[in-house]
DNA sequence: GCACCGGGTCTCTTCAAGGAACTCAGGAGT
DNA sequence: ACTCCTGAGTTCCTTGAAGAGACCCGGTGC
């Protein structure tokens, strides 16, 4: 198969899927972030193969997604979020957010976020950081930075 | 490789990947949105196989979230966000924040994204939409929500 | 009536995902 | 002292998807 590395290609979004794009992936980190976090558990929850999860805890664990942390005396870990890591959650709530407007069907969302900061049960709303107005495909135009291609 | 569908898991992000979760289709979806529309212009931007092209834009057409439309007598057609795709870029728009701000380098990001209504070149931010307090993976407590597994 | 162009299909090869068995280190039970 | 168990992988084989590139097809336009 061969898979093309997108990191090549001058683009944040090719970056990121260098990290989080391959198959089973996000759905690793989503059980981490939600405190799944031994390779038992996880191979368990997910039904991943254990050679995949192998290859793809080291390739997190590599990029500083994840941490690998004993918790025993006997060779055991835990694989938990390291800052960058919990930021790269945030792509997986708007997923959430997007997987339940348009995927969940009648039986509704199968998980709820209780925001700590008001105690209500909510989603996640994506904001302009510097007029903090709603800000969605539409509403901005595109223009090169200073990381463009030559 | 029999690719596990999965969307049998009862997981928004389980089930979103099985819309843009295989390789190829988020960068589709993003050129797409930047206005790379037609099918030879996407594959020249990308470098993608023609054959694997064509998979992806009919997935993505049967999932409705792109559509596809002609624009001349002969058949020739073009590539559009549909409102289910149009939400799923904001799944992007995340990315790119991560990405900029984890992986671009010295560089600094390869794009700029100008807000509408402020005219600032700015980025991203996931606030509650409940309170308006940012929201992020540490801000939540997850919850059994309606449609959980039995 | 022939070349051209957008938009695909076909064929072949290679490599990763899946599945399942095997390994290994350190306790715990007896 | 020996065996069992458990967490955390590793090894091996099979299958099928990604990549590359050639081929096709229907309308123009000359």
């Amino acid at each position: 198969m061969q898979r093309t590395q997108f990191g090549e290609i001058a683009c944040s979004i090719a970056r990121t899927l260098d990290v989080v794009g391959e198959p089973w992936t996000p759905l690793i980190l989503r059980d981490v972030w939600v405190g799944i976090s031994r390779f038992d558990q996880i191979q368990a929850d997910l039904g991943i193969s254990r050679k995949v999860l192998t290859e793809r805890l080291h390739h997190l664990v590599e990029q500083g997604v994840l941490e690998r942390r004993p918790y025993d005396s006997r060779p055991r870990h835990e694989y938990h979020l390291t800052p960058k890591g919990a930021e790269l959650v945030d792509v997986l709530m708007v997923m959430v957010r997007w997987g339940d407007a348009w995927l969940a069907g009648e039986a509704g969302p199968p998980v709820l976020y209780r925001h700590h900061a008001c105690g209500e049960v909510a989603r996640v709303d994506l904001r302009c950081e510097s007029c903090g107005e709603p800000m969605h495909a539409d509403d901005v135009d595109v223009l090169p930075g200073p990381g463009a291609a030559a």
